[in-house]
DNA sequence: AGCACGCCGACT
DNA sequence: GTCGGCGTGCTC
């Protein structure tokens, strides 16, 4: 037994933790342990051994018990996850947290894998005969009067069976038992015929199963991309090999499972934070016995056990939500990559709308593209957007004539369309007419948006709720009037215009509902004419067959950002817009309203397409020495006090390492420099060499710690940030 | 991150 | 006279 174990415990201080061994146990690496910490206990991950300890004997504690009978975070998993640490200047505790279910953060004992199954006694048996139970007790005996039904068969029969199980269960009239989940369920549907780019692309990735090769595939919307994932989850399959596919988000999940488990005819498990914790767990057990064999989850699903690998797909790859933005700041994509490199599995990252970074990864060779340029099913060209030149028009409630009468046309034919508007609630700006006040966030000096419906104003920066006031607070007159358009105003507006068409509004207020995006969409697979107003939720998802128009009321705001991912962002989404029209066999219709109509991205978007348009970009990163072409990293930065701030920055600024890969515009007032209530600050680190970069952070990571001024704020590093706010 | 300790304002 | 505000320091 080694003198030391080094373990990683949840808490976000960037080194381990040395322990003496437990008593008479072996504590392996990746496995669970509990430990005194502190004046309390804590859950901790093994992570190394060591023969000594740089602390003196007398102030290293044991370890109480190894929680597990095998560790669960163990070999190229746990490897992952400090590697990971390391490279987004996170703790080795936070990332072994994030990587374990909550229900696993415990020190309480492994759930139990197998179905949950219940059935009737021989008491019970008698009691159902002489009909001593009435209601939700009777329903579940007749229920398990002809043999053991599992929870999962219960719960669509009989929505409240559960009280009544544990009444019966304390009878003794009914028992419960763990049954091992079925091996496999079977397929319901078969394969459709893939089209010869499919074919292509299904090849290409099998002839690298069970090697680390990197794909990018590159298909428009609706060209089938589901289609070679689904090939590819079956190839790996047949080889006795476990599948990963993460998407975006939990909103793109329900569809995805259910069209894997009616194509696969095995378990397919889900892993996403919305599901219950228990469930989750057990999910994530499966997978570490190697018993799910196709796991599909967002983000933090990427820290799945895989211990029989064959594949690993990330669709939507150019997605944000890939990176945590709080906390342990990791990509998920980018951790995909390298467990696959680890695993010598091949990754597919998918993508309508492939990422500047993705991209420059296949011009220098390193991922190989394969695209799928057409349509299936439809012999319908994806639809051209058009632009709508709004300079001087007269907008009635944002909306430009050509629009209303594309909306108009559309309504006549029977067909569905869809407006987006990035602004939630009635209207921006509540503002007095008579003096020209307006109403402002006390903690963010940003307006206050008008929710008509609600009957507030709303900051939607830091979520602060006020009553609306009747009168202007500054001059008292009677002439408070709402500035500008959201999407309940337009909601309200095009329900006058087009009664009695439904209007269907999505966004934050209309969804907060666990289904309200399933159940308002459902509302229009029936394809009756209707018009959906919404914001940027609406750019991906649902096939609607019969929506022909796609409207995008500003593109404005996404033209002249200071974020130099802004270009890059408003094309995905265009792209994104436009796959949603003319899916079916009719044509679509796609607008977009600007007040710049030359500018070069609209251009190059309109008449030379995405790749095109994304060259010219990367041209620009090139020679503007951004990403991907060079690597950044974010010191955010906030407190109480804006001095704190100021001071703790331009410490940080001094104390960064000469180095002259080194490039830094110094200390600059965040995007937003007052956020509820807190100033913000932030410094920007640029390099052009990842290998002298990190050993850079590191350092400077050090000194910010020991600074004295670091102790008045609350500071994080970002390592490759995908926003710069 | 938690959780202690420690030193200054508005309340029974 | 106290309860409690969050600044400061520590966790093997």
């Amino acid at each position: 037994m080694p003198a030391i174990v080094r373990i990683a415990l949840p808490v976000p201080l960037p080194r381990l933790f040395d322990y003496l061994p437990p008593e008479g146990a072996v504590a392996e690496a990746g496995a669970r342990v509990l430990v005194p910490f502190g004046r309390g206990k804590r859950v901790g991950i093994v992570v190394a051994h060591a023969a000594s300890s740089s602390l003196p004997a007398a102030q290293l504690k044991r370890v109480l018990r190894v929680l597990d009978p095998f560790p669960l975070l163990h070999g190229e998993l746990l490897e992952n996850l400090l590697w990971a640490a390391d490279y987004w200047l996170g703790a080795p505790g936070d990332a072994c947290v994030n990587a374990l279910p909550t229900a696993l953060r415990q020190a309480s004992p492994l759930p139990e894998l197998g179905m949950e199954a219940w059935s009737l006694t021989d008491p019970g048996r008698v009691a159902l005969e002489d009909g001593s139970r009435r209601g939700g007790s009777l329903a579940l005996m007749q229920a398990l009067s002809d043999g053991q039904r599992t929870a999962d068969e219960l719960d669509p029969y009989l929505p409240r069976w559960r009280e009544a199980g544990r009444r019966l269960l304390k009878a003794g009239l009914v028992s419960r038992e763990q049954v091992p989940a079925p091996a496999s369920a079977t397929s319901t549907e078969s394969a459709p015929t893939l089209h010869p780019e499919q074919r292509q692309a299904v090849d290409a990735v099998a002839g690298h199963m069970g090697s680390f090769q990197p794909f990018l595939l590159h298909g428009i919307t609706g060209s089938g991309k589901t289609e070679v994932y689904l090939a590819l989850i079956e190839k790996a399959l047949a080889a006795g090999r476990q599948s990963l596919l993460l998407v975006p988000e939990i909103g793109l999940a329900p569809q995805a499972v259910s069209r894997l488990r009616a194509r696969l005819g095995v378990a397919v498990d889900v892993l996403h934070s919305n599901l219950a914790e228990g469930a989750r767990a057990r999910a994530w057990l499966r997978a570490r016995s190697g018993e799910a064999m196709v796991i599909l989850g967002t983000r933090s699903a990427v820290f799945t056990p895989l211990p029989k690998a064959g594949l690993i797909v990330v669709d939507e790859e150019h997605d944000s939500a890939y990176k945590q933005q709080d906390g342990f700041r990791y990509n998920a994509r980018d951790l995909a990559i390298k467990r696959a490199r680890s695993l010598g599995v091949p990754v597919v990252l998918g993508s309508a709308t492939p990422s500047l970074e993705t991209l420059a990864n296949v011009e220098a060779g390193r991922y190989l593209r394969m695209s799928l340029r057409e349509r299936t099913g439809t012999h319908v060209k994806p639809p051209k957007a058009e632009l709508v030149d709004v300079r001087g028009q007269r907008l009635e409630q944002g909306l430009s004539n050509p629009l209303l009468h594309a909306l108009d046309a559309c309504m006549a034919r029977g067909e569905q369309a869809l407006i987006f508007r990035n602004r939630r609630g009635y209207s921006p700006v509540l503002m007095c007419h008579a003096c020209g006040w307006h109403a402002e966030c006390p903690r963010c000096e940003k307006p206050l948006a008008l929710h008509r419906g609600r009957g507030r104003l709303l900051c939607h920066h830091c979520g602060l709720e006020q009553r609306v006031p009747s009168a202007c607070p500054a001059c008292d007159a009677d002439g408070l009037k709402p500035q500008g358009y959201g999407t309940e105003r337009l909601e309200e507006a095009l329900k006058a215009r087009y009664a009695p068409f439904p209007v269907l509004r999505i966004d934050r207020e209309t969804t907060r509902r666990r289904d309200a995006f399933e159940n308002l969409l459902a509302e229009l697979e029936d394809g009756r004419p209707a018009i959906l107003v919404g914001t940027q939720m609406l750019a991906k998802g649902h096939d609607l067959p019969n929506l022909t128009l796609v409207a995008i009321t500003s593109i404005d705001e996404g033209l002249h950002s200071l974020d130099f991912r802004a270009g890059e962002r408003l094309a995905q989404l265009i792209v994104q817009v436009a796959g949603r029209a003319g899916r079916a066999a009719r044509p679509g219709r796609v607008l977009l309203q600007t007040h710049q109509p030359e500018h070069p991205l609209l251009q190059g978007l309109l008449h030379r397409g995405y790749a095109a348009t994304c060259a010219l970009m990367l041209d620009e990163r090139r020679a503007l020495q951004l990403p991907p072409y060079a690597y950044q990293a974010l010191l955010r930065t906030d407190a109480r006090k804006r001095e704190s701030v100021d001071g703790f920055l331009s410490d940080a600024f001094r104390a960064l390492p000469m180095d002259d890969a080194l490039r830094t515009p110094g200390p600059m007032p965040a995007p937003m420099p007052l956020r509820a209530g807190r100033h913000r600050g932030q410094l920007l680190l640029e390099s052009d060499s990842r290998a002298r970069f990190h050993p850079v952070l590191r350092a400077w990571r050090e000194a910010l710690a020991a600074l004295p001024s670091a102790r008045r704020v609350r500071w994080s590093i970002d390592v490759d940030p995908v926003d710069l706010y």
